[in-house]
DNA sequence: AAGTCTATCAACCGCTATTAC
DNA sequence: AGTAATAGCGGTTGATAGACT
């Protein structure tokens, strides 16, 4: 015996609701309360089904329900619990007051996620795309080659938290390449990453051996998770007296971690300097060495705007200072910059146009 | 002006989780 | 403990409007 279907579909209406039909759904639940959606169409006179009216009313009718235009501090927190959560919208919505899942969900399909898909940012891992690393034109590109090498060891001596996927990946493709122009050329990068990576490893693990990241407090979800011990997994973490990262207040790092490894943040490294806010598009500048490739999925940055001790998420709410720019444009800028990583000053950027 | 394409979002579908009995 | 009813969730669809040719 089969389930019996929530409600009688015969006869029932389906598709856009009428006006009279919200507002008799209204009526019917400011009168009585929604009591069992099972009972409500019939005794409120509506032609649908209960799952449909509990739809109509939780995804629009509500009173709470905000309307309009997405905040840029709201879609900071989605991108930042969506790299947390996944795919779990009722649970990014139930930290977005007046927002319904469905709304965020449509909204991440339509806006963010295209726009991340175009920064060439993974929007399911939210790492940089590595089928867009142009790795080949990267090696054909005058950085590629022996003196200016050397400022690639410098770059990654001061950031080289390579993620070891990306060496994987650089691994199998230079692998795939041996056979090609430059064999040696492709190993002595390989090389480089590899050692890069190691020295970076023994440098924290001598700098900070008490330094345990498996007690990194997620602030949001106020539970600890776990991470990966091994240092290649430690999120870059972000120090520039322009830029703040206001996770060091919520995140118990070691303080001398953040003030002697000058790394940046990772992906959403956000620049704070309004004099600064130009519009870097990893993709389409051809600036993809800018990408740090460390993991921090399981980590959350609290503060994304331009206040240090910006609110946490939950207290998200209509007090909130919004940015509410209105524009693509001005949101892809937005984006970009927390998509912008700081440089270190040694690394000249202007070598790799 | 007409046809086509694209973006948006409300609504639906099917499944799982929870609750009540 | 088992079963059915109900609620909730996430993926997908389809209608619509606007942009484009």
């Amino acid at each position: 015996m089969g389930r019996t279907p929530c409600c009688d579909k015969n006869g029932l209406k389906k598709g856009p609701w009428t006006p009279e039909e919200d507002q008799k759904l209204i009526d019917y639940i400011q009168k009585h309360g929604h009591g069992s959606w099972r009972t409500l169409p019939k005794n409120a006179g509506l032609q649908r089904c209960g799952k449909s009216c509990r739809l109509r009313w939780t995804n629009y009718l509500r009173p709470d329900i905000k309307r309009g235009r997405f905040s840029f501090e709201e879609e900071e927190t989605i991108i930042q619990l969506h790299s947390i959560l996944g795919n779990k919208w009722s649970a990014i919505a139930a930290r977005l007051p007046g927002r319904t899942d469905n709304e965020i969900k449509n909204y991440w399909n339509t806006h963010i996620r295209k726009r991340l898909l175009r920064m060439g940012i993974d929007p399911v891992t939210h790492s940089p795309r590595l089928d867009l690393l142009d790795l080949s034109s990267l090696l054909s590109s005058p950085l590629y080659n022996q003196s200016q090498l050397n400022n690639v060891s410098r770059f990654l001596g001061i950031q080289p938290l390579i993620n070891p996927e990306f060496l994987r990946f650089a691994t199998t493709l230079l692998s795939s390449q041996t056979d090609n122009n430059n064999p040696d050329l492709d190993l002595h990068l390989l090389q480089n990453l590899q050692e890069n990576n190691q020295l970076c490893n023994s440098r924290v693990q001598t700098q900070f051996p008490s330094f345990d990241s498996n007690q990194i407090q997620n602030p949001i979800l106020n539970e600890t998770h776990l991470l990966q011990t091994n240092v290649d997994q430690f999120p870059s973490i972000c120090h520039d007296s322009q830029t703040s990262c206001a996770w060091q207040d919520n995140v118990a790092l070691p303080s001398n971690l953040t003030e002697n490894l000058n790394i940046p943040m990772s992906n959403y490294c956000y620049n704070n300097n309004s004099s600064d806010q130009s519009l870097v598009d990893p993709v389409s500048e051809n600036s993809n060495l800018q990408y740090n490739n460390c993991n921090y999925q399981n980590l959350i940055f609290p503060s994304v705007l331009s206040t240090p001790s910006s609110p946490s998420p939950t207290a998200l709410n209509s007090s909130s200072t919004y940015i509410n720019s209105s524009t693509e444009d001005e949101r892809d800028s937005y984006c970009s910059n927390m998509l912008k990583f700081e440089l270190p000053d040694i690394l000249d950027v202007n070598e790799f146009m």
